[in-house]
RNA sequence: GUCCCCAUCGUCUAGCCCGGUCCAGGACACCACCCUUUCACGGUGAGAACCGGGGUUCGAAUCCCCGUGGGGACGCCA
């Protein structure tokens, strides 16, 4: 194991959203190419906002991405770790402790109740024109960060700041540098709008007489209409309606991976073992990434076409039973339905209404479709052929209905184009599906010889 | 308003660090054709970009400056 300690920090104010799992993706990443240690920390210390519902939001959602931590809070086969607790919430003592330092070294100080930094430098007022307010500046160089993927980046600052509310909470910078100093973190992988938070936070190392670690601002992600970075509230922002409508979380994390990254080369999907095989930060772009749902869903469907046979029927009776759409059939039936629809759909999603005539007679008839069936050749002579043909037919398999049903266009004059589109109306009801033959055998001579009945009986 | 970051097809991006092999490559989307049993998949092809202006250089998508545009931050939120 090598030295490499990162964190994934998030604060459970909200919902679970695309940002924060690709930065969660990308410190993970790092952690796992270089052998390193992935922590999940909990920043909580927000405790208006703070819910218990989105903690194991947090929970669920890294572990549906397949996010593994090795140090943070115990869930399952995650968590524990030598520099806990991983709460903010349960660690008041060692901000206490921290605050004292500061305090003692003489870099802290009280006002209005609450405790602030302190600047070193010589101080002056001056009115804030955009805040509406005389503040107090102190002389100071600017702060240098060396960001891993930004370079050098320098950024003055120069006024005091909080570090503990007046309640006696302490504030996110404060808990994020002692956090990340106690627990001998040595990579920041976070979103580039910490950067101009950054300059605090190297301020307070100085403070603590501590080395920062290494920082890598990553690009952020924007919402695909509209302008401005990709917030909760976007359409498509959240982890949990994917998982909700059956993407596959492979195919999602690589997605995800290749907004603000890439191989350094023309590969996209890959298996995860070879993005973590690949994945550094200086392959790691510098501008932020819109979102694509058209291209995860493309993503998406390549991971579908690729999943063995019994994963995708594994799958889709999961997301059944979930949606509840599962209906009492033999489990062969299942199967060979959703093997013979594997093909034909970009996502699980589209499987229940794909499928729904295999499950019940009372299906749905789309009229403009019969309307344009009925309208042309001779639809009653080959339906009532078709009938024939099925009563008659070997059902064995997709390859001998293929066989008996050219046959029997051949022995008419006619194509197999002829007898396709009703054949379709009669037992599906619509005229998109899968091959009408595949159709016939998984539907079984008895359903399919009713449908074609049916349906001739309703001219 | 101030500060910081960024800038290649509509979108994600390769190329940029180490200037010539780039009249700029791939993918998604879109369009056409092929395959075909409908719809998809797949295959082939088309259209589509170096933000603008200055410099440096024999030569710039690649280096520098300015402008413009996009993004972010300016809380006793995280």
């Amino acid at each position: 194991m090598s030295s490499v300690r990162v964190r994934f920090a998030p604060s459970p104010t909200g919902f679970f959203h695309i940002g924060s799992a690709r930065t969660a993706l990308f410190n993970w990443l790092y952690a796992r190419h270089t052998g390193g240690t992935f922590i999940l920390r909990i920043e909580d210390t927000d405790k208006e906002r703070n819910s218990e519902a989105f903690l194991n939001l947090i929970y669920d959602s890294l572990a549906w991405l397949g996010l593994n931590w090795d140090e943070g809070p115990k869930i399952g086969k995650n968590g524990g770790g030598d520099f806990g607790p991983y709460r903010q919430s349960e660690r008041s003592d060692i901000y206490r402790d921290y605050v004292a330092k500061l305090m003692n070294a003489g870099r802290a100080y009280e006002k209005d109740g609450a405790i602030w930094f302190k600047l070193l430098g010589e101080r002056y007022e001056v009115f804030d024109e955009h805040r509406k307010k005389t503040v107090t500046k102190v002389k100071v160089p600017p702060v240098v960060i060396e960001d891993r993927i930004r370079g050098r980046v320098e950024r003055l600052e120069d006024e005091d700041f909080v570090i503990v509310r007046s309640d006696g909470n302490p504030v996110f910078h404060l808990v994020n540098v002692v956090d990340d100093i106690a627990m001998q973190v040595t990579h920041i992988i976070r979103g580039e709008d910490h950067l101009s938070n950054t300059s605090k936070h190297v301020a307070l190392y100085e403070g603590f007489g501590v080395k920062p670690p290494e920082f890598a601002h990553i690009p952020l992600i924007l919402k695909q209409n509209g302008p401005g970075k990709m917030s909760k509230r976007d359409q498509g922002a959240l982890i949990e309606e994917y998982q909700r409508r059956g993407y596959l979380p492979e195919a999602l994390v690589n997605f995800l991976c290749l907004l603000g990254w890439n191989p350094g080369d023309d590969r996209e999907k890959m298996p995860i073992d070879e993005i973590v095989r690949l994945f550094d930060l200086p392959g790691v772009n510098q501008s932020n990434a819109r979102f694509d749902d058209k291209k995860l869903a493309h993503m998406n469907m390549a991971y579908l076409l690729a999943q063995p046979a019994e994963q995708f029927v594994a799958q889709a009776r999961e997301y059944f039973t979930r949606c509840e759409k599962l209906i009492p059939v033999a489990p062969e039936y299942f199967r060979a339905v959703m093997l013979l629809c594997q093909p034909k759909v970009k996502g699980l999603e589209e499987l229940p209404a794909y499928t729904a005539y295999f499950f019940t007679d009372d299906f749905v008839i789309d009229q403009k479709v019969r309307d344009k069936v009925m309208a042309k050749g001779e639809p009653k002579a080959r339906l009532a052929e078709l009938v024939e043909l099925a009563k008659s037919a070997d059902f064995t398999s997709e390859a001998t209905m293929t066989e008996a049903l050219k046959k029997l266009a051949e022995s008419k004059g006619l194509g197999f184009g002829d007898y396709q589109a009703v054949a379709r109306l009669a037992v599906t009801g619509t005229n998109v599906g899968p091959s009408i033959t595949g159709i016939f055998h998984v539907l079984g001579r008895e359903r399919t010889v009713r449908r074609l009945e049916t349906c001739l009986t309703g001219f």
